[in-house]
DNA sequence: AAAAGTTTGCAACCTGGTTGCACAAAACCT
DNA sequence: AGGTTTTGTGCAACCAGGTTGCAAACTTTT
């Protein structure tokens, strides 16, 4: 990672980390400093590789508490390993706010979130109640689409 | 697993596998036998429960077989393992079909195949083409409500 | 500066997915 | 039928990702 993508978003991690009540450790300002930089979701293994150090467990701890203060979502695009984007600022520890629909390339695996929007839900059997949804989009993210022309 | 279970659907597993070009064996009449008695979603270690013999690898290239030519598909629920479930008619080899929303019970974790429906895609950035999406609707599944008010 | 709490790293374990190889069973072929 | 090829099964083994327990390092509190 370069020194000019450390800083740029120094300031915002230490803002995001303070306001959401994690306090800013040195992992923690790494490990979010890469999903701002990194536009799409990640796995645990792709976030490693952009951590010239620290260990997969604390990783995993990390992405669990980041989890719980509502900093990152789970991202599940169909893919074996869960992925983890971003959250908007609704998010809360609890409950996560920003149920939206999330895009996933067939071709190079990036996931990216989608802007938020009311879907209609389908019919459901007598008895069953919905708290939230999740909808994934399968197909060719506008990069691979081009390649693909090409 | 009862005799009574066993002939209950022996004609009908027979037939699901011939149709689909699937030779019968002693485990894929036994692995189908499962899928057509439980009426949810399984995982592999789901259904190894009620297998009284074989084997973890073959019951794991038998769900390989039986994706392909049609006879079930993946459902990704959100938990952390691969569910299958029996596909509907349409269904073939190379693309399955039955694009169909599932529902997710938080509680039991069960999950279960709903009714086909048109679903209004979300608008898109610039280039992306859509080929399939998932939709899975988290919540409490009747049995469990039931029991919530008690 | 000691005590208490938090964060990190290491070793280790578990589960589910997957491959390679060898044996068994079925299908094919004169 | 008898031998050959193909297909299916089981075992051992490996791998990746997720997860726990414990102890060392670091913070915060008193």
């Amino acid at each position: 990672m370069s020194d000019k993508t450390d800083t740029k978003y120094k300031q915002e991690v230490l803002e995001i980390l303070t306001n959401k009540g994690v306090k800013p450790t040195a992992v923690r300002e790494l490990v979010l400093n890469v999903f701002l930089n990194q536009k799409h979701a990640l796995t645990s293994p792709d976030i490693e590789k952009f951590m010239p150090w620290g260990d997969r467990v604390t990783l995993f701890r990390t992405l669990k508490t980041f989890e719980q203060k509502g900093i990152i979502h789970k991202v599940n695009d169909g893919s074996s390993t869960v992925k983890y984007a971003l959250c908007s600022d609704g998010c809360e520890s609890s409950s996560h706010f920003d149920v939206h629909p999330h895009f996933h390339c067939e071709k190079c695996g990036k996931t990216i979130c989608l802007d938020k929007q009311e879907i209609e839900l389908p019919l459901l059997p007598e008895g069953i109640v919905v708290n939230d949804y999740s909808l994934v989009l399968n197909g060719l993210c506008a990069d691979c689409t081009k390649k693909e022309v090409q």
